[in-house]
DNA sequence: TATGAATGAGGCTTCATTCAT
DNA sequence: AATGAATGAAGCCTCATTCAT
């Protein structure tokens, strides 16, 4: 009897995480999905028990993937700006060097998809990110406020300007990203 | 050129709206609108080209309905602080009153459609915005910095916290409105 | 707006009874029928919900017509036994004129299709023939038996034969409907 | 040719004649058999040459299975009236101890595929029965009729009814068993 | 203007079967 | 002998759109 075969499953997801990002949602299909991976439609069907399935699992990969690299360096004994300014220079470098993967989990993360699919809640991989922050109002080196807040603004413009960069709106070169870093510090900083 | 029942127009959009954030781009379809509206499927077809154009000109009705309430109170007579402040608090008002048409934006802005579809530079809506802040950093107000930089660092956190706030991650109240809108002028002020 | 096109339907359920009756309910497909029809498959579900819709309502129309047929001519003043052989040579000449729609009965009520549809039950039909039936015990005409007894002698026999006709293993020609319609005479009567 | 394990031929029998009456030759499928069946779809295709072979080699084996019960205990010494008593009890026994195969044949013989399949004409198995009737005949015991209808008029009431009992719509108990037997013996008797 | 009817193309998924172990 | 992987063909049904009124 055959085995299966890892590299089906990642050609899979590939595929269509890059026909996401060319034609979307809407435009989107499991043939599309499996001509672009060279296996047969059916073939998809070995892997996932449909497609709502194969884009759960997908999703869950990516954001695991995009985690563990964001959160690389990370402990408690980091000191917390060090650890801040890590983290943020991690997400720059996953993002560029994943754009794909990327614009795919922000796209998927805004369409109602991700309601209907009742995922198990993820947040847990981003753990460490909420004892960095809690840690940091201890010492009091971060204002006074609810932990959600403080990430926020350190994740939400990073990941906005990205895309502005990827739209070529903005140019997201070393010295906007030392601004921004310096941008997201002084709003959290205490 | 004006049809004669704008009712029709606007039920059609509305219905897409509502569609598009129940079960979004994957599984919309013109049937599924027309029912929702109350109107047969080729009545749609009165009112626009195709399924692109609809959708085209429903983006940029929202966007500018949107953007002229972000930007209501504000012009270049306007203190740079009471400006930002109200800017953040014409947007989060705009949102809650308006979820569905703010939720519709942000998954529309995040797939592929939105350049597949070749709509026009839709910024000149927040030209007034650009000016706020050209104009801070001229008074020394703000940090001499890319002028996009300092406006996503206005507006990134302010959606990613709503979004938040409506998938029940977070609580969007009062206290936490001021804490975010502090951390956003430490974020830009010189 | 156009109207709906009663041939249209007519024509569906026709290509269904027919192809039934080639290929049976493992080979038959939607497509198959449209083909057989002349209409495009999808025009199919302008008329019928799904395949277990119009079969389902195939299934009623035809159980209609037959019923009708078969209980021409029969009243409460007809004489039990005139009835009685009426209805019998009824269902003969409705089988002979009729055969594809008999066999396709015969197909469909055999198989667990007709249980997993949940039809409304059509034995209302066939309500003149338990009065005939009742009738005839009343009169000691008929054995003092179950209803359901006695109208299964009366209609199993000619419809086995009427098969095997068909299957080339047996002539129903004038003399053996005689003889038939004489036998289940001497099953029923008193 | 004989394979090893006879167990996996029952096994695919027994499940397809189970799903075969509970969804149909419209939705039965291989692997669902195999799946039923505790067996790899592969495993179908050791013992059988297709789908078609399958089902007509099971058709046989059933059929085979039925003739031999019914005919238990015949043999032309019995005296007519016993033995056609005695078959219609082994009828009636068989099929309340083997209510899925009696289905299975009933669908199965009421669809166009066993014409499709040309099966060998499998009279021959209830040849004795034959022999009884035209005994019964030349004994002046039963009336001058096709040998046919003779055998008709005793087996298809009794299959009608216990349909009607296994669909609830009437109670096969030992009284209406003996009136049917009476009645039936009435038909054919001179 | 407004609409239900109509449709070819294509959606997702399962099919019967073969492959490779 | 036995099986899970693999697949092209085909299943049912819905799609975006046009037709005809």
């Amino acid at each position: 009897m055959r085995h299966k075969d890892e590299n089906k499953n990642e050609a899979i997801f590939q595929a269509t995480i890059q026909l996401l990002n060319e034609i979307g949602f809407s435009d989107i299909s499991m043939s599309k999905i499996a001509k672009r991976a060279n296996v047969s439609p059916s073939t998809i069907y070995v892997y996932f028990k449909n497609k709502e399935d194969m884009l759960g699992k997908l999703y869950t990969n990516v954001k695991q993937k995009m985690s563990t690299q964001i959160l690389a360096g990370i402990d408690d004994t980091i000191p917390v700006k060090i650890a801040f300014e890590r983290v943020l220079r991690n997400q720059i470098e996953f993002i560029f060097n994943h754009k794909d993967e990327f614009l795919f989990l922000e796209q998927f993360s805004n369409s109602p998809l991700i309601q209907n699919l009742c995922l198990e809640d993820p947040s847990w991989m981003f753990h460490p990110l909420f004892e960095l922050v809690d840690r940091g109002r201890e010492q009091k080196l971060l204002k006074e406020c609810d932990t959600m807040l403080l990430l926020v603004l350190i994740h939400a413009p990073v990941s906005a300007l990205v895309k502005q960069h990827f739209n070529g709106e903005f140019e997201l070169n070393e010295k906007n990203i030392k601004d921004m870093i310096q941008m997201s510090w002084d709003a959290i900083k205490a």
